[in-house]
DNA sequence: CTGTATCCCGATAGATACTG
DNA sequence: CAGTATCTATCGGGATACAG
């Protein structure tokens, strides 16, 4: 504890350097969030989801680029645990599943849009940003 | 391939499925921008510029919570080289650092404002929907 | 103070095979 | 079709020690 003194009559000199300025709750409520937004496939399905409206797994399958039958299966998981979307299962044969974004989870979609438009905006600045950045200092671009 | 037929002369019937519907680029460019959002620090480290202005690194490292000396200077140099920050280091001893958002980094200020503002909103709708989610599923909260 | 260099572990993610 | 199970590889990320 920084303050304290022998005689302990002294001072609070600093005023407890707020943890996370500008952020509520410390920032704490901000980082559970940031882990859910935070890995790799789930903005993009809900991205995909917000512009396409109700999809099956397998069309969800294929559009997400490069996405895995594992990776996919857990990121929808993840989702609807969080109450972001709806999974909806059909009694059919063949099985049919269907996942929707809740209300929750277009509450998301103007972000989710503005952050898709902000990348397609500074796509050149980013890239040449790095270029830079990468001969100024001799790294490889890989 | 699908189409091909033996005769060779069959067929695209599938009008070649966009491979991301509503996605700028196939997904591409949003891809390469999540794979910055998406990393642990970046939005939080942005976030905290964005409210405080211009931090050097000491402080940076107290002010966002848990992060380690190695990962805050890792997200500092790939903030850097995207040119979302700069860097300024001042000739003094003992040395001083400061990072500072550019005008690109500025113009993702209201985005993760808005994203930081959403995650206090809906912060109960989550937990809750968490667990009304493990109680169906009899998961573990962990 | 502001980093860089190692070591190490657990989470994440891909591939593949199998099931209802 | 829509997953689950399993195995493995990779990587993010923490702790620590050291350097400019």
């Amino acid at each position: 504890m920084s303050g304290t003194h022998t005689d302990g009559t002294s001072l609070p000199p600093e005023p407890v350097p707020h943890p996370c300025a500008g952020w509520p709750g410390g920032g704490r409520t901000v980082r559970r969030t940031l882990d859910r937004v935070g890995d790799k496939w789930s903005v993009l399905v809900i991205g995909i989801l917000a512009a396409s409206g109700p999809l099956r797994f397998g069309v969800l399958h294929q559009r997400v680029p490069g996405i895995s039958q594992r990776m996919l299966t857990l990121t929808l998981r993840h989702l609807e645990r969080d109450g972001l979307l709806s999974r909806t299962a059909y009694a059919e044969v063949p099985p049919r599943v269907e996942y929707e974004l809740t209300p929750l989870g277009e509450s998301l979609r103007s972000i989710v849009t503005a952050l898709a438009q902000w990348a397609t905006d500074h796509d050149d600045e980013i890239e040449s940003a790095r270029r830079d950045f990468d001969g100024r200092t001799g790294a490889q671009p890989g």
